[in-house]
DNA sequence: GTTACTGCAAAACGTTTGCAATAAA
DNA sequence: TTTATTGCAAACGTTTTGCAGTAAC
């Protein structure tokens, strides 16, 4: 479903600011913090506020349509993200995010921690970090 | 290993400050931010400065003797952590963390990823959300 | 025409830094 | 005695908020 219609039915309106950032995450695949969208906002004519960055994200990651990545150096920043449940692996050397479904694999390893530590298991965060296919072919020298 | 020793190891002091944090860390399983461990220090009688609150957890946590956990809610908080690799498990009702090694299961997952996405995988960030034994023998309303 | 939304300025917040005083070794 | 470490104050960067003007519907 397109971003627009979730919005619409959620009642929310489809504003100038609210498309600017939506134009920056689909021309990126690399995770960005709000600065960083205010940029490359501006930097293709697109003159908002970073006020409204933040209420645009806000709002976005609320209903599901981007979602926060972590990264491996401590700092998060913003990617779309498809329907569904799902993970990010990002590539270390570009910053590139892939997603990947986990639950399947992810069971048996569930079921192991509550047996061993008593816990009922109801939500987790699961991310990985690793060198992309363009960076493997590239052979980025210096960073493994 | 003891936290002392390996502060004295890596060539650092065993001072008041330091001292302090990590005593608030052995009187509590759940995760802290700066500005909690500091209010329970002064809540002990430990008249120590929040700058040396951030400072000690910067050194602490780059010798490996804390640890930064992701809470659900999107905040942060620092534990103390035991030797090794392993991962953690955050009650949503209490706080409370416990640990768990969780290397074994994941490789099927991590092959699976490797294969799918064409990454290579070189590190992982996974946390379980979940309701600790105690309390689900107290049954806590409200939330489940 | 309504009212959700924007954008500015200012406030609020968390974190870092410079530096003289202090205490660990 | 030496120097790593502290704690204050101030600087800093990020995020939030109040509010009048604007634009989406």
């Amino acid at each position: 479903m397109n971003w627009k219609i979730k919005l619409r039915q959620a009642g929310y309106r489809i504003s100038n600011p609210r498309c600017v950032v939506m134009d920056v995450f689909n021309n990126s695949s690399i995770p960005m913090e709000p600065k960083e969208i205010l940029a490359k906002a501006r930097a293709t004519g697109h003159l908002i506020g970073l006020v409204s960055v933040y209420r645009s994200l806000d709002l976005l990651s609320k209903l599901g349509i981007v979602r926060l990545v972590h990264l491996e150096d401590g700092s998060q920043g913003y990617v779309v993200a498809s329907e569904g449940h799902h993970h990010h692996i990002v590539c270390k050397v570009c910053g590139q995010v892939m997603e990947f479904s986990g639950l399947n694999d992810l069971g048996d390893l569930l079921a192991r921690v509550e047996l061993e530590t008593g816990f009922e298991v109801s939500g987790h965060l699961l991310q990985l970090y690793g060198i992309c296919p363009e960076c493997r072919k590239r052979n980025v020298s210096g960073i493994q």
